[in-house]
DNA sequence: GCCAACGTTGGC
DNA sequence: GCCAACGTTGGC
């Protein structure tokens, strides 16, 4: 089992949105490391909603209900090569009672190594054990 | 609105 | 291969 963390402008695609479809097709990713990301994507790990802009909070907790696969919204150009891109299918598990803000998670020692600090431009990230059940704790509490 | 971080592009 | 210029992300 992987946890992972996914970014999502609310206004671009949010999690009520999310959770009104049932499903989304995490598409558009279009950085190396991002990818790499999704591709090491395992159905059923856990992936950590986490609004950015105009939320800045994890708001919810989804699953991973399809592997990556190529990217249908970038098609194989004119010379053929397949694209290098690719999405995965997540599915909304449980909405956040309490959305954990980017601010809760800077104040928190345990989490001074997460990801969404050190790197705060990636949009998709590996997420330790620890951090996980410590976020997913202070959303459901 | 500004800026830090950082990825990409293109000239050399 | 280096690096300046530039674009994007995302927090403040």
């Amino acid at each position: 089992m992987n946890y992972w963390l996914v970014k999502s402008e609310p206004d671009a695609y949010s999690w009520d949105r999310f959770v009104r479809e049932g499903r989304a097709i995490w598409d558009g990713v279009r950085n190396y490391q991002a990818r790499n990301n999704l591709n090491a994507m395992r159905k059923d790990d856990q992936v950590l909603f986490y609004h950015s802009v105009t939320g800045m909070a994890v708001v919810g907790l989804a699953l991973v209900d399809r592997e990556a696969y190529p990217d249908p919204t970038d098609p194989p150009a004119a010379n053929g090569k397949p694209t290098p891109w690719v999405v995965v299918e997540l599915i909304p598990e449980i909405a956040f009672a309490r959305p954990v803000t980017l601010a809760q998670i800077k104040a928190e020692p345990l989490l001074g190594n997460i990801s969404l600090i050190r790197q705060s431009r990636l949009s998709v990230m590996p997420v330790k054990p620890d951090e996980f059940e410590l976020i997913l704790a202070m959303g459901l509490q």
